[in-house]
DNA sequence: CGGAACGTTGAGGCTAGTCAAGGGACGTGG
DNA sequence: CCACGTCCCTTGACTAGCCTCAACGTTCCG
């Protein structure tokens, strides 16, 4: 997607109406946030860290020529801030996909002086999963076909929100449009919608109206690759702290 | 380049010869390693952090089909872990690519105790430095021709060498082979070569016998769009807020 | 001198991009 | 209710960028 490279690198034509939601119980200080909605915005300093309770956004940068490349997908329960350390210069945008919850929490504002430990370790395991996401996506947008590269796309957002109880075997609802695809695995839209279609042809899955629908996602795991263990390992071992066996960590994402 | 695929995800053909050098000074229990050495294994826990003193390095994962993704160069100063907190599972391989100096340093056991907040907010300012390098190499490989993709490369090599004193307008120089290259920005060799020829046919730069020499830097980071802000912005912003000097462990990259 | 590792170059093919046109779903306003 | 615009999906024809295969050159070292 080409946009125009404002200096902010921010979508100009976006406006935040933000409204407060009932004020009741879990939600209240929850905003509300229409699809493309900036949430965070490029070159701001760290002072809140927020929360997606429902929807999906993106963490992307706009490069010069207009292009923009996303480096995550924020579902619901992902902290928007990939290292939510106080007072850092961002270097990215986020914005919303579609419409969204999302809670603003403010951090205490030297780092560390006054939070437990493991609230520090939770933020340093946090910024060590992104580190494996970002890798996981630099090999698979370098060294896999168009093909590939979308598969495994497709399993990485099915592992996530079967994590979070948003996708059983049978697929899960995605909202994405193929351009915002497109502009995470490194193609253009039209090769996007060639590579569906032809996931639909061979009967892996179909992508249509909202919803990926699976026919075996084993097939297409084993097809493209995917082996969600870049995505525990660290939870995994966080959990159990110490003592376990930990299986399946040197395959390649 | 294609490697067997080995379970270890590990260069089969390699041994660690390590052996340790004078111990007098500030090179006490610095090990000597020769290029093409296994710094860190894919799946260990982390115990020490390795820290380059001499040579170069690199970050790197094997894929199922036996690709390389290297994901980061490790350069004098640089610290072979990228998030150094004591016993996650590291999931890449290191290895030198020249001969080397390497400090092995060891980690306090639970994260944070007896740690200094310093020493924390250091790891954290790493981990987020890593993670700027990622989305910068992940937009560099992701949105750009081959032929800026190197040039891009080659900047940042250039910035970051700078830094640490080993470049100047001139150049510097560089171990890598076109192939260690190909395996960073996702081309193959070959193709890195005749991108390497025209830089040199429309003289920008050449890149001959270990070293890359610059016919004005200026004008080959205007044509290929590299800014260094994303290397400095978190380190600028660091050092006044604490007004600490530690240099090698949270800074460059 | 021979081998190994790396660089260089050419020919040909495939993958993904570009350009372009059209279709379906949905909302809005007359 | 229909006309219209917008957004997204779909498809085709053509192009170009990068890969593959292959051969040969260069440097270095034992």
């Amino acid at each position: 997607m080409h946009l125009q490279a404002t200096p902010a690198g921010d979508l100009g034509h976006l406006h935040a109406r933000k409204k407060h939601c009932l004020p009741n119980g879990a939600l209240a200080g929850t905003l509300f946030l229409e699809a493309n909605n900036t949430i965070i915005k490029e070159g701001a300093a760290l002072d809140y860290i927020h929360v997606m309770h429902m929807g999906w956004a993106c963490r992307y940068n706009i490069m010069k020529d207009g292009k923009r490349q996303i480096s995550a997908f924020l579902l619901p329960g992902d902290v928007c801030e990939s290292t939510p350390m106080y007072g850092t210069l961002i270097d990215y945008s986020v914005c919303t996909l579609t419409p969204s919850l999302v809670k603003p929490i403010s951090i205490e504002k030297p780092v560390g002086f006054g939070q437990p430990f493991d609230q520090l370790q939770s933020i340093l395991s946090g910024s060590l999963l992104e580190q494996r996401l970002l890798r996981a996506w630099l090999a698979n947008l370098s060294r896999r076909s168009a093909y590939n590269r979308v598969a495994w796309l497709i399993c990485e957002l099915h592992e996530r929100l079967s994590i979070v109880g948003l996708a059983d075997e049978t697929g899960f609802d995605c909202p994405l449009t193929q351009e915002v695809i497109a502009d995470a695995v490194g193609l253009t839209s039209v090769h996007v919608n060639r590579v569906m279609k032809q996931f639909r042809d061979e009967n892996l899955f179909s992508f249509r109206s909202g919803r990926v629908a699976f026919a075996g996602v084993q097939k297409v795991r084993k097809l493209c690759g995917f082996d969600p263990a870049y995505l525990h390992l660290d939870l995994a071992q966080h959990i159990k702290t110490t003592s376990t066996s930990r299986v399946q960590l040197s395959d390649c994402p």
